[in-house]
DNA sequence: GGGATTGTGTGATATTTGTCACGTTGGGAA
DNA sequence: TTCCCAACGTGACAAATATCACACAATCCC
């Protein structure tokens, strides 16, 4: 836990020292579904290292990517899932190893109360999830597929912090709600235009 | 205020009082913009009558339809925006005349820690906005534009609780994020279907 | 080596949606 | 009335994307 004081810097040391009681450390290996919405969530859950990706799947085996989660990032799905979440649900996958901070929601309602620094936290998180959603609905709602692709590259070469992404076409296809073939064709173009450099086992971003 | 009691009937007994110092009533006609993102919100706000409507906008004056606000719904956008909301923004605007509670976010702050009952209220408020932007994406991600035109008009049907719908084909156009022309094809395959019945100003619908 | 599996590249074609051009209709307002 | 304007309907065409069919390469397992 003290490794990753840096992260809680800006909270009341009460605060703090309620989450090192009160809290639960768990460790995950990439590819570790972490939550499968329709079930019941009653923990909230921190990621201290490590990324985390969220996803929409839909009935018909469709994904679709929302958004990652670094270290210090809450999960706003974990204050906002519960029963009533139906047919279509929200996934959230470990992207590599990672570690997660895991507190009961009971605690958390109490912190509300008590502790101004917790408000802001979940407020934030709240905000900046919104906030991502809004981006990428943006994104399906008003631009073509090579918009998007190079976006996806982007978001994923900040989040991962390189620009070498192990990643297969089919695999972006699936998050982009599109087909494998769709983005062979525009990934080469994005090469042709000096964008990226395609590698055996993924892609290397250049410019974008 | 008396008469909007019934709203706030879940609420501890403290709250309501303070929902009635604190909070002014404001009034709007129909097609009022009530709030325009990027300008920093100071004040929280509960529909009390009428409809609201919130859509996203973009640089090139696309917009698109995000989710209504009915009586007793708070806006979760007064909870998230801030100065850091850039270009593209999310806008407010009343469907039908309209009456206002507004709170400023000093006070809601407060209330956060003092009364259970407005922290579910706004856990309460995030989730079913998070639910409708999620469903929203589903729609674009996933679905053709027919069965996005009759969840469109499915949902505002309920919303208005009318099946006589008075909107033109050029307003859903561009609240899908589409062009006049293919709704209006699309609207008349719903009417060989039996589902609609197009009106000289409007559409009735029929079974969707 | 041989076979299965997985990811890829590419042409041909279908479907969906957007765009353009143009004619029609039904109000207001002068 | 006449004119104007907004909304509508429609055919023709263009663009984006999805789907199909197939061949190829790398890898893993036996």
């Amino acid at each position: 836990m003290e490794k990753y004081r840096h992260l809680f810097r800006d909270l009341e040391l009460g605060l703090q020292q309620e989450l090192q009681e009160k809290g639960q450390i768990l460790e995950a290996k990439a590819g570790k579904i972490l939550i499968q919405s329709g079930q019941n969530i009653r923990h909230t859950m921190i990621v201290l290292e490590g990324l985390v990706k969220l996803y929409r799947e839909n009935d018909e085996g469709g994904e679709f990517f929302m958004y990652h989660l670094h270290p210090g990032d809450g999960c706003a799905l974990s204050l906002i899932c519960d029963r009533t979440f139906r047919a279509s649900s929200v996934t959230a996958k470990a992207v590599t190893d990672t570690v997660l901070l895991v507190v009961p929601v009971d605690e958390t309602e109490n912190w509300m109360r008590q502790y101004r620094t917790w408000y802001h936290f979940v407020v934030g998180t709240y905000r900046k999830r919104y906030e991502e959603l809004l981006e990428t609905i943006d994104h399906i709602a008003f631009q073509n597929m090579d918009e998007r692709l190079e976006f996806y590259l982007r978001r994923h070469r900040n989040a991962l912090n390189t620009n070498v992404l192990e990643i297969t076409n089919t695999q972006i296809a699936q998050e982009l709600n599109s087909s494998r073939e769709v983005i062979s064709r525009l990934m080469k173009k994005l090469a042709e235009d000096g964008k990226v450099r395609l590698l055996k086992n993924g892609v290397e971003v250049l410019r974008l």
